[in-house]
RNA sequence: GGUACCUUGGCCGAGUGGCUAGGCAUCGGUCUGCAAAACCGACUACGGCGGUUCGACUCCGCCAGGUACCUCCA
């Protein structure tokens, strides 16, 4: 069994900590999913997939994770927080559906997205309008312990008066002073006793379709809330992890961190890890920027930026083959390079099953393992298990090629950390071949070449190279072996 | 304007105070009737200027360029 080592980035001290689950072996894991008004893109893979790292190495190590993901449907407004209208609602209106139509829609088609790209669904997923009561009730607590002031209806966290005993800007960094000068003058600010204060309960406007009743209003609860509620309601007044995109560091997980110390107790979260952005022509990509490409899109090769389609795997390969703390640029080159790698990788894994030991072994699979362990518990340096698989694929092939012997133990070891490795925990899974393992494909095909290999017997080169060009032109690939010859579409 | 971060070879991307990740592309070679695949090799980079150091791509300072957050965004 692997050691227990890892050691992960915390957004809250900026450094490496080793993990340690508040109650060994559970793990609460609790990261923000999607506001679903519009179609999942590029940049929606990079959380999901690089928190499914993360759940699936936890488990992989024996831990019992509890996986809590929402799915925000109320509550996220357009604008600001006085004037803005909520996402979902406005989309409704906008396609004349009723808001739950929206919601539905989009999160089918999140879930479809995701399952392509083989992200595991989560233990729980969530959604913030099957939680109205839990954040009436949250927002109650804080008002009590005299952190939140209604206004006009409206319940409003007053930031201020936090900031007096706690430290508002922990997470981001952010202070009070610089909030103060820099907030942008916006309308309805008067409802606020300062501008940076945030909504936990905002009154509905007459026009306002997404409603609820509440002690102060008919109306409906904050963003930052939800998360909190619905986090601590599942996972406990203290759960190890939080997660999300850079993006949400402030206002966003500042503000869950405010509501969390008042309603639940300081330091309820352990651990806040923060996947960095996907750009797009060195510019994050991002629904407001209108420079984002949806999964679908990708995945068909339809839109303007793309020169062709990227399987789900191909855009899985291609993010894990960063560093999840980094910027990540999307271009063509990248995503084909990603894709040949790939498909070797997969390659690999084919041969690996095939090949034999010897009684000797050049090959030392232990070495690969640990490295491999190393990389994914230095906070999840997926970049380098690749490399290290890479480097398992150089020796696949030249054992394969006869250059190089192992012996059965040094087999097994390096089937296991392959494929556990490449499958199991980077979550990759062989890409459906079309029709090439079809019935009666196959044996026309091999029949086909049974007769171009007669005809290169008889060193009737002009007849085999033409059956081979005729299939190649067909989209097949032809290999030439020892025994014979191998195909595949 | 404030805060934080980034700048690595043709492209994408790890990483480290001295031991030149990895992938893709390109160019040689081996193998092959020729290809393909595979293997071997080549190209060996760290924005600029100073400083610290025996030694810096890695630490510090300045400059340049870029990005993110400060408003909704994964």
């Amino acid at each position: 069994m692997a050691d227990l080592n890892i050691n992960i980035y915390n957004s809250l001290t900026r450094k490496k900590e080793k993990f340690v689950p508040i109650k060994y072996p559970f793990v609460g894991m609790y990261v923000c999913g999607p506001t679903v008004y519009g179609d999942p893109h590029l940049g929606h893979a990079r959380p999901a997939i690089t928190f499914d790292l993360l759940f699936r190495y936890l488990k992989h190590l024996g831990y019992k994770v509890r996986y809590v993901r929402n799915i925000t449907d109320v509550g996220h407004l357009e604008n600001d927080a006085d004037e803005g209208e909520d996402k979902i609602g406005k989309k409704a209106k906008l396609e004349q559906l009723e808001p739950m139509e929206i919601v539905d829609y989009y999160t089918n088609r999140y879930h479809k997205a995701m399952e392509q790209l083989n992200v595991l669904t989560p233990s729980i997923e969530p959604r913030a309008s099957g939680h109205i009561i839990e954040q009436i009730e949250m927002t109650k607590k804080i008002l009590e312990a005299g952190y939140a002031y209604i206004s006009n209806g409206s319940v409003y966290f007053d930031v201020l008066k936090y900031s007096e005993k706690y430290n508002y800007g922990k997470l981001s960094g952010r202070v009070l002073e610089d909030l103060y000068s820099n907030t942008r003058e916006l309308d309805g600010q008067h409802e606020k006793k300062n501008s940076f204060d945030f909504a936990l309960w905002k009154k509905a406007s007459p026009e306002h379709i997404m409603r609820w009743p509440s002690p102060w209003s008919v109306g409906f609860p904050g963003w930052h809330l939800e998360c909190s509620v619905m986090g601590h309601k599942y996972l406990g007044e203290q759960f190890d992890i939080h997660g999300g995109g850079m993006d949400l560091l402030f206002p966003h997980h500042e503000c869950e961190i405010a509501q969390n110390t008042v309603a639940v107790g300081e330091n309820s979260i352990k651990y806040w890890i923060h996947n960095n952005m996907i750009t797009i022509n060195g510019q994050k990509m991002g629904k407001s920027l209108g420079n984002f490409i949806t999964l679908e899109e990708i995945f068909t090769g339809n839109h303007k930026l793309l020169e062709q389609a990227y399987s789900p795997m191909t855009i899985r390969f291609f993010i894990l083959q960063a560093h999840y703390r980094s910027t990540l640029d999307f271009s063509n080159e990248a995503l084909k390079a990603a894709e040949k790698g790939l498909a070797r990788l997969l390659k690999g894994a084919e041969i690996l099953e095939k090949l034999k030991s010897s009684d000797s072994s050049d090959v030392n699979a232990t070495e690969l393992k640990e490295k491999c362990y190393e990389a994914m518990n230095d906070d999840l340096n997926s970049p380098i298990v690749i490399a290290n698989l890479f480097e398992a694929l150089k020796t696949i092939n030249s054992i394969d090629n006869g250059t190089l012997k192992i012996d059965a133990n040094n087999l097994q070891i390096l089937k296991e950390t392959y494929n556990t490795f490449l499958f199991d925990i980077l979550g990759i899974i062989p890409e459906k071949k079309s029709n090439a393992d079809s019935e009666v494909l196959k044996p026309v095909v091999d029949l086909v070449l049974n007769l171009r290999l007669k005809a290169k017997k008889e060193k009737d080169f002009s007849t085999s190279d033409y059956i081979r060009d005729e299939l190649t032109k067909l989209g097949f690939k032809i290999k030439d072996t020892k025994e014979g010859f191998e195909w595949e579409l």
